[in-house]
DNA sequence: TGGCCCTTCTAG
DNA sequence: CTAGAAGGGCCA
């Protein structure tokens, strides 16, 4: 059942093109009527209140009551006030957090944060010059492994796992959903420009994924893994002493067309990187253990997906923001 | 309404 | 200069 596409194909859609979200498997239809009730916070005003339809509403409240099942997943919660710091990224005076509705965690440019209108907070709707100022959000390492493990799991997320992704980031909705298909059109264009090495056979074809995967969120700095007991392992950009780890780092000009045709590593360099490593190739030096299975697998499910997804596909994180997501985890450094 | 796709434009 | 977040049009 499962089979979907999670795994098979990184991106492209079950068949056709445009279908409106596929991942039967994790998408439960549920009432998710979109008009669904949380719609407490009055969406933070430097965010366009244009289509909030209820969607775009957040919850103040860490996680919604009615997701009880998905609780744990709180442990992954990003209590805006812990994880401010944790970031790499300028940490954002809260205050100024809440009114860009951003996460705490996302630094909306701590310069040039407040689109002009905001900025004037009061007139908010008189906008002088012809456009609003773009606001680009950067997301934080801890988003982004959040973010980026989950594509891993599913290209497309339900409504309400939106919903819940986005409190949990401390990111609007609409964030959370462009996210996503920003980076289904990475991956799709990934898979354009690699597809010839991976069209021999279907096995290469998932290892495309899997590589794909992999690499979208390699660049986080380390690795955390989840063994089949449920320990998730931890290892930094430090120790990888791994030859194969001397290929250029993963950065974003990787997916730029005009790079993939020159990189030499584009083959099968770094295939082998990710197909190779194990458990057993890298020495981890963190261990999370408590309650491996209950409150990782919770959080990590968030949804339910399929555990073993996670079990078999390492996640990549940045040590200190691995640190700090699993901080409710004890840590034995190994 | 959300997804795809292309474009715009900002942060780094 | 580039990556990528966000805008916007179009479609089902």
């Amino acid at each position: 059942m499962d089979s979907a596409y999670p795994q098979g194909l990184p991106c492209s859609k079950p068949s056709d093109s445009r279908e409106p979200a596929p991942e039967p498997e994790t998408y439960e239809p549920e009432e998710n009527s979109a008009s669904d009730s949380r719609e407490s916070s009055p969406v933070p005003e430097s965010y366009e209140p244009e289509e909030n339809s209820a969607a775009d509403s957040r919850e103040p409240s860490p996680v919604p009551e009615s997701y009880e099942p998905e609780e744990n997943y709180a442990s992954l919660q990003m209590s805006s006030a812990e994880t401010l710091h944790t970031e790499t990224v300028s940490p954002l005076p809260s205050s100024m957090d809440l009114l860009i509705q951003n996460s705490p965690d996302s630094s909306t440019s701590p310069s040039a944060t407040l689109p002009a209108s905001a900025e004037n907070g009061a007139g908010k709707e008189e906008q002088p010059q012809a456009k609003k100022q773009k606001i680009r959000t950067v997301f934080s390492q801890t988003q982004l492994c959040v973010l980026n493990e989950r594509f891993q799991r599913q290209k497309y997320l339900s409504l309400q796992q939106m919903q819940e992704l986005s409190s949990i980031l401390n990111l609007s909705y609409k964030q959370i959903k462009t996210w996503f298909q920003n980076q289904r059109m990475k991956c799709k264009r990934w898979q354009k420009y690699n597809w010839p090495k991976y069209s021999h056979s279907m096995t290469q074809m998932n290892s495309a994924t899997t590589e794909y995967l992999g690499l979208s969120s390699c660049h986080q700095g380390c690795l955390v893994n989840m063994n089949a007991s449920g320990n998730l392992s931890l290892w930094s950009n430090h120790s990888w002493t791994s030859p194969s780890w001397n290929y250029p780092a993963w950065n974003s000009q990787t997916w730029c067309p005009q790079s993939w045709n020159n990189q030499a590593w584009n083959n099968q360099a770094w295939n082998n990187q990710f197909c190779g490593y194990g458990e057993e190739s890298l020495q981890p030096q963190i261990q999370f253990q408590q309650n491996p299975v209950s409150d990782l697998e919770a959080s990590l499910e968030m949804a339910g997906e399929a555990y073993d997804a996670i079990l078999q596909a390492p996640i990549y994180y940045g040590a200190q923001q691995s640190a700090d997501l699993f901080s409710d985890f004890s840590m034995n450094i190994v």
